[in-house]
RNA sequence: CGGGACGUAGCUCAGCUUGGUAGAGCGCCGCGUUUGGGACGCGGAAGUCGCAGGUUCAAGUCCUGUCGUCCCGACCA
């Protein structure tokens, strides 16, 4: 963005996204109604609008656990605080930010109740009781819920006290078919966020230093930012028999022998809203994918005192898209039409629908894209009212395709392969985006890297060939994105 | 958790230095005229100045504490 641009806001109560981000993201998640600020610290109140982001993730995530064989549970809200610590390394991972229960009423507990970070404890204390048998594997739980983490510094979506998210967790006889379910629940992720949320993302493996607590193995789904940060959109986890052996998880298996079971736990959270926003936005406010968008379009008549037919018009119109499954409302409020245009650009709505006297005169509506700048080609087309389903179905599809293009644009000339070690050392310092090396694995040299720049690597993949490390010259053993992250 | 900034009307902020009866713009409500990119006129409502103490005849203003928000860093799946 051009100096002289920044200097004026496009949309008052909106700073432009390029001078700064964080200012920016505030302002956006507050002016177009998706949180509030509660009395609680740290604690968000998701507004009927944020809201409907969250039941449109919702809705197309839960799909796709249902069609790989997973079912939906609850489990409980508070954790004994002796069963949290059966696990040590996850206990060591969460313990400084559980938050606790310390009295009922006005008694003292004799024990402590912890309110959930995750459930992994709860959700495998179950399982020990249900498992008996090979028979009564794999089990395929997922749950949609709230968790607490006491976190020092929050923001709206990307780090809040208290959370949404969803956790799947799994039991299976064998490692390999854990390992699978973690892979293909990776997959899920990476599908979700492609082809709902229109953010492309680089899936892979954590480093050691970065894998969960408790965990063999934590894979990862992570976004890059604006300003070249890159966002941890969602985690899938194989826990090995860790878990099992803590919580003594045990099947009979067809050989006969009591074996322990291997689990696997995955989780996205309102966080990845957070990553849609602040990769999509622009200075005129919210750019929502369609899939996500709580209103695919909103229908603007244009009445005049002389002639209010548009009225009409549009809720027929809208009765017509609601009839076929589109999320559409006219907004028939006491406003000038340009101030309804300037409102829902600032809240992100796909597609813009306008109906006035011209257009009811020739039987068509205008189609306006909130993904194209206005004048931008393509940005409106006038389409005949009997065919405007087909023309919205369409354009839907084009502003995913467009926002996930110029998603991936940004991604893909932000992404550097380096193999010098000052360009490294320089790119991370300056968080150029993702950065792109050959490394040599050890926990050490990512501390080093770290305490140098403040990156640390986003995740893993094989290397192909021989190489050395960029930072340290040892020999390579993989792949790693390095950067600095939310 | 460390460093910095800020809490005054729904929002953005002025007023504080030098203590003396609470201000503006936008928004909101009513009526009328308007409506193809944030309309206009007239009238109106709205704030225990974040909270709690203290100093003072008198505190939005000075002092102490506390809660919250933002930024930078540390921490964090």
């Amino acid at each position: 963005m051009s100096a002289e641009l920044s200097k004026q806001p496009v949309v008052k109560e909106v700073p432009p996204k390029g001078d700064d981000l964080s200012a920016w993201y505030t302002a956006v998640c507050l002016r177009a109604e998706l949180v509030s600020y509660s009395p609680v610290r740290g604690c968000v109140v998701l507004r009927p609008y944020g809201f409907g982001l969250w039941e449109n993730l919702q809705r197309e995530l839960d799909a796709r656990f249902k069609a790989t064989g997973h079912e939906n549970a609850y489990f409980p809200l508070l954790i004994p605080e002796s069963l949290l610590m059966k696990e040590a390394e996850h206990v060591e991972g969460f313990a400084p930010e559980v938050a606790w229960v310390t009295h009922g009423g006005s008694e003292k507990l004799t024990e402590r109740l912890a309110i959930r970070p995750t459930s992994e404890v709860i959700i495998g204390t179950m399982y020990a009781q249900w498992i008996e048998s090979h028979r009564d594997l794999p089990i395929l739980i997922n749950q949609w819920c709230n968790v607490v983490r006491w976190e020092k510094a929050t923001r709206p979506f990307l780090r809040t006290m208290e959370f949404l998210w969803q956790e799947g967790h799994t039991a299976h006889a064998t490692a390999q078919q854990a390992r699978e379910e973690t892979l293909k629940i990776l997959d899920v992720y990476r599908d979700f966020a492609e082809n709902v949320a229109a953010l492309p993302v680089y899936a892979g493996v954590k480093s050691a230093s970065e894998r969960f607590p408790g965990a063999e193995e934590t894979y990862s789904i992570e976004a890059l930012m604006p300003d070249g940060k890159a966002l941890q959109s969602a985690t899938s986890h194989d826990l090995g028999q860790n878990f099992a052996k803590a919580y003594d998880i045990t099947f009979a298996d067809a050989d006969g022998t009591t074996k322990h079971v291997y689990t696997t736990s995955w989780g996205m959270s309102w966080r990845m809203l957070g990553a849609v926003i602040m990769a999509h936005g622009d200075d005129r406010g919210l750019r929502l994918p369609p899939k996500l968008a709580p209103l695919e379009a909103v229908i603007v008549p244009i009445v005049k005192a002389s002639d209010r037919r548009a009225l009409d018009v549009a809720e027929q119109l809208r009765a017509a898209l609601a009839e076929r499954g589109f999320r559409v409302r006219v907004d028939d409020r006491d406003q000038t039409p340009g101030w309804k245009y300037a409102e829902w650009e600032i809240r992100g709505v796909p597609v813009r629908i306008e109906i006035g006297p011209r257009d009811v005169e020739s039987a068509s509506v205008t189609l306006v894209r909130r993904d194209k700048r206005k004048g931008e080609e393509g940005a409106s087309r006038n389409v005949p009212t009997s065919g405007v389903a087909e023309a919205l179905r369409e354009t839907l599809g084009a502003v995913h395709e467009n926002l996930f293009a110029q998603a991936k644009e940004f991604l893909t000339t932000h992404t550097f392969a380096v193999s010098e070690r000052e360009e490294f050392l320089e790119r991370c310092s300056s968080r150029a985006g993702m950065i792109d090396v050959a490394w040599c694995g050890r926990p050490e040299c990512e501390a080093f890297v770290k305490a140098q720049t403040g990156a640390t690597t986003r995740n893993l993949r094989a290397l192909e060939g021989q190489a050395r490390c960029v930072a340290c010259g040892e020999s390579a053993r993989v792949r790693a994105y390095f950067a600095q992250s939310y």
